[in-house]
DNA sequence: ATTGTAATGTTATGTTATTACATTGTTGTG
DNA sequence: CACAACAATGTAATAACATAACATTACAAT
């Protein structure tokens, strides 16, 4: 259960709740919607959802999805460049694909250097309707 | 005042005011931000605000920032292409500038095409230190 | 004038996220 | 063991962001 080859450290028992509530959706979770499905574990604040998925996305473990305010379980083997993953989001399911494509990065970069902007992080969504939904 | 070269239909008063206060900020405002500076306005409430905004953003006039849940004046001449523009923000500074690139536009769609995603609006938004805040 | 529609106003509420502070648990050291 | 130090958790209150539902006003077209 919940075992991920990500490196991290041990998760303490709130941050694998939180955890596995997202690795086991099909789709982004919002915190409150995450608190909901945990009060049968004893979380009964927004506090103990948001203080897990700090740590799960300071580990990478986890992704933000700024246009849903929403949660995602990273769904790649190795999420160290997770700072610069694509997010397909699809506007009918409501699923979501994530895909790190180095050539894109490259071509960021190159756009913030040549800005003089020193680049931290990329937030990059895509919105749309995916495969699946299309042929429906 | 408040004239832009965007093809754009008459706005309202409201949509006016708040396009100004967007225009003669310096960096993004929140809703509440622009509420905030048009009480002497007349405005009480967030709708106000949040009506005229969804006007400007479907007009190209004025974007959305999703990472900080912010809004800006569209800087370009034409935003015919604002759905697909890079905004990079300084975490320092609280500036944004906006760029539209093509090659990056038509990579993203390419590896949309590649999932068979029909892509419907991107969201790009680089976080980082602008060249003015690194040399400080 | 009257009617239809767009714009605006108003109140309440829903949703997302953080601050501040108290308590419990765990680990290492004398 | 005792106990200090720190990490994790618990709890309450509130801040920040956004929308729903309904009432009123403004204004153009006939």
């Amino acid at each position: 259960m919940s075992e991920h080859i990500h490196a991290h450290e041990k998760l303490t028992k709130n941050q694998t709740l939180v955890m596995d509530a997202l690795a086991n959706a099909d789709g982004p979770l919002s915190a409150y919607t995450i608190l909901d499905q945990l009060r049968g574990n004893g979380f009964r604040a927004p506090l103990q959802v948001y203080r897990a998925l700090d740590k799960l996305l300071d580990s990478g473990l986890v992704h933000r999805l700024e246009s849903l305010n929403a949660f995602v379980a990273c769904r790649h083997d190795d999420c160290t460049d997770h700072e610069q993953t694509v997010f397909m989001i699809c506007e009918t399911c409501g699923k979501v694909s994530e895909i790190a494509d180095k050539a894109l990065t490259q071509h960021l970069q190159k756009m913030a250097s040549a800005s003089q902007f020193s680049l931290t992080k990329a937030t990059i969504e895509l919105r749309g309707r995916c495969k699946a939904c299309k042929t429906v």
